[in-house]
DNA sequence: TTTATAAAATTAACACTGCAAATTTACTGA
DNA sequence: TCAGTAAATTTGCAGTGTTAATTTTATAAA
């Protein structure tokens, strides 16, 4: 039967527009203004139709996660081009990182605060997120053990510390507004980043 | 008058009140199950009577941050009271921060994810949370250069570097089970730890 | 083409939430 | 005792996520 098949095709299609509303939404308003009613609305559909496509509301958004994983990577990797391999094309990694979740910061929330649903695919997701910085800047680090600039061990350890770090400084700066300002927001990041590469 | 005064005593005893039951239910349930109802319902009042008394829900929850703070200061002085000055205690305080909030994910909430509401005590709040870890190791520190140990402004790096590393690290634990088991999450803050004090 | 059936989408409803206005209760000073 | 004030409560609203029942739509068979 081709009917399965194409039954298939519309509902990945029509999951596909919940999808891309979530996500509008989530660029936009940011996550505390998301909502089933809102997503739907935007999508063109009523709010219980939803659930015909997903367990719940926040198994729709999480499915946003990889998308805005892919997006983020695609500016990084634009950004950096022109970078010498190695610490410098880390710092530009970095820098990039941290501008992309400013500049979203309902992105921010939903990798790193919003809380999931407890079952589905929730390990994977939370596995996702947890490796993503790692993986943006996991070529450069092996190319400094490469040329003997670190050591494997001692790679590993700053490589933790860069992913811990940013991380914290962004969870301050975009959840406590600390410090107050841009400025010294970066000049904080600018001092951290040379702390671990040095 | 007098009566002035009474009054403003009995003001602070139901306003106590108040904040003993949300204290309760941040410290057990946690602060998703937090909410007007239930802290009224502790304190034995009507919920509406809650707002005759805060100008919001928000407001009230972060009363609690200080008293936490000094609950949590207090239990790591006890713990670290033996220990060597310098790098020996620094370690043993920052153990003790992260037992604190593993033990009590929902002040761990309060602290960095828990949105404020935008007016009132919102900055000194922050402000607050963001210097707590500084505050609790600045003795420390401060031993540490007075030794000769490490110059000033690198004490001053490390000291930004350690409060990053362990919010960063609390916030992938606590909220995104990343590592999955405790074991992992100690070794990674020990390794971390080393790294920053070596 | 018409009819039976399955699928998709919607409406209505529930149990919550924070919050505010109106109303009742309790208390204080004359 | 009574009036005025402060405190506490009831009532109500607008919002949330989610589910069940219902209607609409699309599909397959006659």
């Amino acid at each position: 039967m081709l009917t399965e098949e194409k039954k298939e095709i519309q509902e990945q299609r029509t999951k596909g527009y919940f999808i891309q509303a979530a996500k509008e939404i989530l660029k936009g308003e940011g996550i505390r203004l998301i909502s089933v009613r809102n997503i739907a609305d935007r999508a063109g559909y009523s709010y219980a139709t939803l659930y015909n496509y997903f367990k719940d509301l926040k198994d729709l958004i999480f499915l946003c996660v990889k998308d805005f994983q892919d997006e983020c990577e695609i500016t990084i990797k634009e950004e950096t081009e022109t970078r010498a391999r190695g610490k410098e094309k880390i710092e530009g990694i970095t820098q990039g990182y941290l501008k992309y979740f400013i500049q979203y910061p309902g992105i921010f929330d939903l990798f790193f605060l919003e809380r999931m649903s407890e079952i589905g695919s929730k390990q994977k997701t939370s596995e996702l997120i947890y490796t993503f910085f790692d993986r943006l800047c996991q070529e450069e680090w092996d190319f400094c053990v490469s040329k003997g600039i670190f050591q494997a061990d001692e790679a590993e350890s700053r490589k933790v510390e860069l992913k811990l770090m940013v991380t914290g400084l962004l969870l301050f700066y975009n959840n406590r507004r600390q410090p107050a300002n841009f400025e010294d927001f970066m000049n904080i990041a600018k001092n951290q980043l040379a702390f671990i590469l040095r």
